[in-house]
DNA sequence: ACAATTAGTCACAAAAAGTTGACCACCATG
DNA sequence: CATGGTGGTCAACTTTTTGTGACTAATTGT
């Protein structure tokens, strides 16, 4: 392991059965819990949640909580995660 | 899930604890089984060995054997595998 | 006051991924 | 004919990731 692998971090923060789905939507607009526990059908809650704690750690997305109607809290993409896009973007092509 | 992530299947590729190091390091030249399992610290053969098959089934990296002095085999980029660089490229700046 | 919706947490169980060490077959060298 | 290098496979174990179901706490609607 003498030589490092720049992109591994970022294919780590990418990588579990989830995050590349919430990546995805988040792509589409803020996410909520439950309605993104609806949408990835067979996820578990605290699958969910842990992916999205880490998807915050990594500085993809950000969370923020919004008072308003019925208060709650939004997940969107960050500066860093939307500049990974043009990436998602690549990748598709090559499928 | 009623909404597909193409992006998924290539991450998925990459996935994984050695696949990234194996990429990063087949982009340098061929690669053989004895040497990478050296490169690759703390790896078993069993984890390479799939890795290696995995990748090959993904049709990233190419297997050939080499009929020579000590007649043994290559893993090499595939064309695909190749057209893959440029999108690790662009992690790479990401970090 | 009571129920539902918000977004979680926690302990435990199951499943997936990785490691260990033994073993195998092929080829070449002494 | 044994020794060492090629590239693996296999069963058993450990570690990591994911799922299950119960529970919590704050807020809103009836």
């Amino acid at each position: 392991m003498q030589e490092e692998c720049p992109a591994e971090g970022l294919l780590k923060m990418l990588s579990g059965k989830w995050k590349p789905q919430i990546f995805r939507l988040a792509q589409d607009g803020p996410l909520r819990f439950n309605s993104l526990l609806r949408q990835l059908n067979g996820a578990s809650k605290q699958s969910v949640a842990l992916a999205l704690k880490e998807l915050e750690a990594a500085q993809l997305l950000d969370k923020n909580t919004v008072r308003l109607k019925p208060l709650h809290i939004e997940y969107s993409l960050s500066e860093k995660g939307r500049e990974l896009i043009p990436v998602f973007r690549q990748l598709e092509l090559l499928v």
